[in-house]
DNA sequence: GTGGTCTAGACCACT
DNA sequence: GTGGTCTAGACCACC
């Protein structure tokens, strides 16, 4: 499971847990049907907190991506890819419209505002 | 002082109170060496408590938007234009970074992240 | 009474008023028996409260340095001036160690603190 | 912690306590990376209230003493010795020249001034 | 358990 | 009147 856990960032575990996960669906290392590591071993090996990881799971699930079975384990739910790329696409699109929106509130220009975007994105 | 405070939003009171401060010294509608109300008054304006109006305060004090004087209020600070919108763009590359940041760890290219913005910004 | 008040400044007004006026005695522009200006002139001419002024003088007379007299007035108290000297060497050497004591509290040479010190006076 | 607060001092609660842990901290006894008292029981144990000891430990994180982890803690920060005296300097330099500043005020000559210090330095 | 925020009300210092 | 500080206790988010 790859996932790197930043301790110190000021994103919640749980959420860059949420977002590792996201990624690799997308990305097909994990594919509709296949059984996620237990909330514990996951914890175990990331070495953080059982309820934290189980948040995460939570989360996704509330969100389509997972499905829990009682008993027996997690599984990525059964959505096409495309649907999955532009739910991600719709997140990250609105997030990029609120914080256009608060740039043009507080005047910067949208000239300043893209020289801005393209510095960070190719540092 | 038209500010909308809403309480169930997951922004802290004071940030919005902040943030709405901001926008309006942006705006023009507060000038250098305006007074803003007193703590008091505006807690009971806007029907929240005093100290949150206190911390709303002391944050826009710490970046240099206020001056207090104690016994007598609160005043827009005298700063010029270029400080300001120097302040300005360094809170806008901070949140544009974490939302490319966000794309990124959910699999998305910069060249899908680029698009989007540009996308966005010239609709 | 050419005393100059900074509204800005952190000092409190009733204490910069203070000062000036233990300056203006200290100095022998103010002598014993001097009467000063009422504490509304003085208010009207400072363009501070009166309340303001009041403070000071009482601050003033608790001190020593004034003497108040219902109905006529404040006059300027009989201390000679060296004793006088002595009292505001006595003050300011007090500030100066507590100033000293921190800065070896928190690691500075005393090297250090000459050199800053130095620096400030002769800028 | 050892910490002693003055109740009765007309220093605020929470900034002596700022001092002392500022003072720990250069003194070696917290290190960086170091977990503090949580704030709840640092304010049992002082007796203060958990708001003030947040207070505190929010100036010293907006100062770069302290990096606070939501649900985890406050810990030390990292920061080289050059950087921490840098701050320090400028800490005591302030308070120089302010008594410095109340010295002239009050009619003391800069010849003057410099005794005093270097009398109380070397004594 | 931790920190983050908010409240209502108190007392003090400054104007 | 103003701001500055402190309290005790509440609820929430995160670990």
């Amino acid at each position: 499971m790859n996932i790197i856990i930043n301790h110190s960032s000021m994103v919640p575990i749980y959420e860059q847990l949420c977002d590792s996960i996201k990624k690799h669906i997308h990305e097909g290392l994990l594919c509709e049907g296949d059984i996620l590591p237990s909330v514990r071993v996951l914890a175990k090996e990331l070495k953080i907190s059982a309820l934290t990881v189980k948040k995460a799971y939570d989360s996704l699930e509330a969100d389509g991506y997972l499905v829990t079975v009682h008993g027996k384990g997690s599984f990525v739910a059964k959505i096409n890819a495309q649907e999955r790329s532009e739910v991600i696409k719709k997140e990250i699109e609105k997030e990029l419209e609120n914080v256009i929106d608060k740039g043009r509130r507080l005047g910067l220009s949208d000239t300043e505002l893209k020289e801005m975007f393209l510095l960070i994105i190719e540092d």
